[in-house]
RNA sequence: GCCCGGAUGGCGGAAUCGGCAGACGCACAGGACUUAAAAUCCUGUGAGGCGUAAACCUCGUGUGGGUUCAAGUCCCACUCCGGGCACCA
């Protein structure tokens, strides 16, 4: 029988050895170039890790082994995003403390880490959950809450610096003043309330809780607020300056939504009101036949005359009975009702009337628009469906007639019917229209140009128990207080009911010894806040503390951040494309918040991003529990090793792509490592009689340096897929020689190290040596080993192959011409033919073209 | 509906700048070794044609057009699949 290569010892054995020598630790030391790999940190889950985790955490360990044999110092840690809703729930179905479910899913998560060989340094492992690290989360959450945002210089500044309005002097006003310029504030909104959670959720984890058959509803709340809204364009611009997924970045531009328009004033008729609206379309506001305002406006009520009091009243309860889904359900028609108010379309003079449409947003804009049924579908729909008046103002560019009574006309053209005694706007093309336009209502001041974003202010409160409390006290009086740094971490109370209070409120409302206190610093009766904060607050700064995980004075001491993320932050940073959008774009804000007060170097947190693809079944499906499908890595390593789990997970396909998981894929790439292993090894683990101390042929030194460069290349542009395939036709071409040179074989045990670490250490200590392969340098391709004498070219004829040739690398042109005229079969197609042209392309073809 | 990807043998995929399509792996078939099997090694493997064979020829990268001496690669139109967004004015 062969020798099968030992996975199951060698793994174990060099598993510990790693530990017992701390190969893994990350000093810090400055003098070498840095680099730091990062990923996604896992919610450690009760099932532990799926086949799906290794595949990210596989690439950037290889990136991160591969650039530490280069002699960078690298960066390569792992940590748990522990709090949130799936372990709260776990623990009051299963009696079980979520701490305790915690420490529990998080040993069995770094047993199989482990277990894959991930060279993680976990000497500095963080856990959302541990006082020590969220002490810093309420730090920043701090932090942000005592800023405000100076438009003027465009960054956060701190709240005392907040420039105190002359006419107020009250402190009470004050002190709302600057509330109502903090970037963490208090805002009562509708959110999505779920009963059996008792909790809110994120506009974006409704659907996901839908999914899984809870209802959520529209309920008015008192919650807490961060104001990111104020970093938009910070947030749209930088993009430019980072290396991610271009549909990661279109994700992101799309959610933060820039539109350029303008904001207009329109006169309410018989009242000194008005009602502003916002528009992309300035250049139609004389086909401006009717506004709508949203259900909830503010004017709502005012505009509306006895007469229809009754049927707004009706559809005002209505809207608030839909949950935003169905209000934005597309293929419903459009409903609304008339007001009996009207406003004066400024351009025309117009008296046109005002409804109420839950088409139209409350949070976007101002709630109300101009509604132009002739240039914009939706108008449109709502214009037939109610016999509103239609007027075309915009001409299509080529002059074709359209018919805006059938069809709406929405694209750019030129303006006609659109002039009033002191503007005309006929005959402009819609860009000068509009800014024609613009001008005018600037001069009148009923308008101006604006910006608008469909960003919103993120919505940072729940109402659960394992969260980090957010550090702020009530006073009896309704008044309130930060905690001060030398307060924190306010500490979750260890209780063993998790359930909601029933109350709206979190379960925390219910934890009588903690929620009510006296104050010690005033001495006052005082009352903690109940909600706690949404998961991706632990995350936003995660990356941040890996850099000096035990610092107890500071999150990270300034001269490790300048080492560790530099001028362009983390180097690399794998993780799910689930997380392209929130994830990303929380971290993004609270690091430029950050940076406005100098704690980080660079603007932008993440310079690489790269999501690894989906690992879907073998029947092509996604895994899952029900179908039963899924496959479990520690069954794999088990069974084939942890090495070939690596090799096969990254050999599948580029990293990007979703691609089925295949038992005999794996079968292979363990042949694959077999071969390897018996390059170098005979029965028992001895060095093979086959490899000597021999000279490479210029074959095998073509090969080996040939393999180097694509190895080096394929790593950094994290084509595993390719480099791997490499090394295997390397591998097959040291197989087949009589004589091993030993200088190929280590050339090929370096390469591989950073795929199948633990087969490398073996192979290199049987090779004789008794420090570890990652102490080595990664080969370096010698470009003088990859000129040959010989080329292959091709030579055809009317561009179709018809023979091939084999030239000296150096041939002059002319020889070349002339190396196809001998050849038989060339000769042959040419034959009564007269060639015109000959087209030449040096190391690849000769192209005759003859008729 | 809009935005972003993608489509290549029986399967996963390769082809980095427009220059030999199908590297590498899987699966399959034949052979060697073996009493036999497993393991391993060797050979073959896009389709069709002609042939005893070697060789040779034709077709072929979702569909239809185009540019070019030359197209999987570039351009135009379309089909299907995946992801995201979705009354954002």
């Amino acid at each position: 029988m062969t020798m099968a290569y030992p996975f199951t010892a060698v793994e174990s054995k060099w598993q510990s050895i790693w530990k017992e020598r701390r190969s893994n630790a990350t000093p810090d030391d400055f003098s070498k170039p840095k680099f730091y790999a990062l990923d996604m940190f896992p919610y450690p889950s009760g099932d532990g890790l799926h086949v799906g985790h290794p595949e990210g955490y596989t690439a950037t360990d290889i990136v991160a082994r591969f650039k530490k044999m280069q002699g960078y110092n690298v960066l390569h840690p792992m940590g748990f995003d522990a709090f949130g809703l799936p372990t709260e729930r776990y623990s009051m179905t299963h009696n079980i403390h979520p701490a305790e479910a915690t420490a529990k899913n998080v040993a069995n998560f770094k047993r199989q880490l482990n277990m894959l060989g991930f060279a993680y340094d976990w000497e500095r492992e963080i856990n959302t959950t541990e006082p020590a690290y969220y002490k810093w989360t309420q730090w920043m959450f701090l932090l942000i809450y005592n800023s405000w945002y100076d438009d003027a210089t465009e960054k956060a500044r701190p709240i005392d610096e907040l420039p105190i309005p002359q006419h107020l002097s009250e402190p009470k006003e004050i002190e709302a003043y600057r509330d109502s310029q903090r970037l963490a504030f208090i805002s009562h909104i509708p959110v999505n309330w779920c009963e059996q959670l008792g909790t809110v959720l994120a506009n974006e984890e409704v659907d996901e809780w839908k999914e899984k058959g809870y209802t959520v509803e529209r309920r008015p709340m008192r919650q807490w607020m961060l104001r990111i809204t104020k970093y938009a364009e910070r947030l749209l611009k930088d993009l430019d300056s980072v290396q991610w997924p271009n549909s990661t970045k279109e994700m992101q531009k799309h959610w933060i939504g820039k539109s350029e328009g303008a904001e207009a004033k329109f006169q309410l008729l018989g009242s000194d009101e008005s009602i502003w609206v916002f528009t992309t379309r300035p250049d139609t506001m004389f086909g401006a036949t009717y506004l709508v305002i949203a259900p909830e406006h503010s004017l709502a009520d005012r505009i509306t005359t006895d007469e229809y009091r009754e049927a707004v009243a009706n559809y005002k309860a209505q809207a608030a009975l839909k949950s935003d889904l169905d209000r934005t359900d597309l293929a419903t028609e459009k409903t609304g009702v008339f007001t009996g108010g009207y406003a004066l379309n400024p351009a025309t003079g117009a008296k046109i009337p005002v409804w109420i449409a839950d088409y139209v947003l409350a949070h976007y804009g101002f709630g109300a628009i101009m509604a132009v049924p002739a240039h914009d579908e939706r108008d449109h729909e709502f214009a037939k469906r109610f016999g509103l008046p239609i007027s075309q103002t915009v001409l299509p560019e080529n002059g074709t007639v359209w018919d805006c009574e059938e069809t709406p006309f929405t694209d750019d053209g030129t303006s006609i019917n659109s002039s009033n005694s002191e503007i005309s706007l006929d005959g402009l093309s819609t860009a000068e229209a509009k800014r024609k336009m613009t001008e005018w209502l600037e001069n009148k001041g009923i308008g101006a140009r604006k910006i608008q974003y469909r960003l919103r202010d993120w919505l940072f409160s729940r109402q659960r128990y394992w969260g980090e409390p957010i550090p702020i006290m009530y006073y009896e009086d309704g008044s309130r207080r930060a905690l001060d740094s030398d307060e924190l971490p306010l500490l979750l109370p260890d209780v063993s009911d998790f359930k909601p209070a029933g109350t709206g409120e979190s379960p925390l409302a219910n934890v009588e010894k903690w929620v009510n206190f006296i104050d010690k610093k005033t001495g006052r009766r005082a009352r903690y806040e109940t909600n706690t904060m949404p998961q991706w607050a632990g995350s936003c700064w995660y990356y941040l503390r890996y850099c000096d995980p035990h610092n107890e004075n500071e999150f990270c001491t300034a001269e490790k951040e300048r080492y560790w993320l530099g001028k362009n932050g983390v180097d690399l940073y794998i993780g799910g494309a689930e997380h392209a959008v929130l994830h990303l774009l929380y971290a993004r804000f609270w690091h430029k918040v950050l940076f406005d007060y100098g704690y980080v170097t660079s603007a932008e947190p993440f310079a690489r991003v790269f999501h690894q693809g989906l690992i879907l079944a073998e029947d092509g499906r996604k895994m899952s529990k029900s179908f039963k499908n899924v496959v479990n890595p520690d069954e794999v390593t088990a069974k084939y090793g942890a090495d070939a789990l690596r090799v096969f997970e990254m050999f599948m396909g580029p990293l990007e792509a979703s691609k089925p998981w295949s038992t005999n894929g794996v079968e292979g790439i363990s042949r694959f490592l077999n071969r390897v292993w018996r390059l170098v090894a005979d029965e028992g683990g001895v060095l093979s009689d086959l490899l000597q101390n021999a000279e490479m042929t210029s074959e095998q030194e073509y090969a080996a340096h040939s393999t180097i460069k694509k190895v080096a290349e394929d790593i950094d542009l994290l084509s595993f897929n390719t480099a791997i395939s490499a090394m295997m036709i390397f591998t097959n071409e040291l197989t087949a020689a009589e004589i091993r040179p030993r200088a190929a074989i280590e050339i090929l045990v370096k390469l591989i190290a950073p795929f199948a670490p633990h087969l490398a250490e073996e192979l290199w200590s049987i090779l004789g040596n008794s420090t570890s392969v990652f102490e080595e340098k990664f080969p370096i391709c010698d470009v003088s080993k990859l000129t040959r004498k010989t080329v292959e070219i091709v030579l055809q004829v009317n561009s179709k192959i018809r023979s091939k040739a084999i030239v000296h690398a150096d041939i002059s042109r002319e020889d070349l011409e002339k190396t196809g005229l001998s050849d038989e079969s060339v000769l042959k197609f040419l034959d009564g033919l007269t060639v015109r042209k000959i087209i030449v392309v040096p190391g690849k073809l000769v192209n005759y073209i003859a008729n």
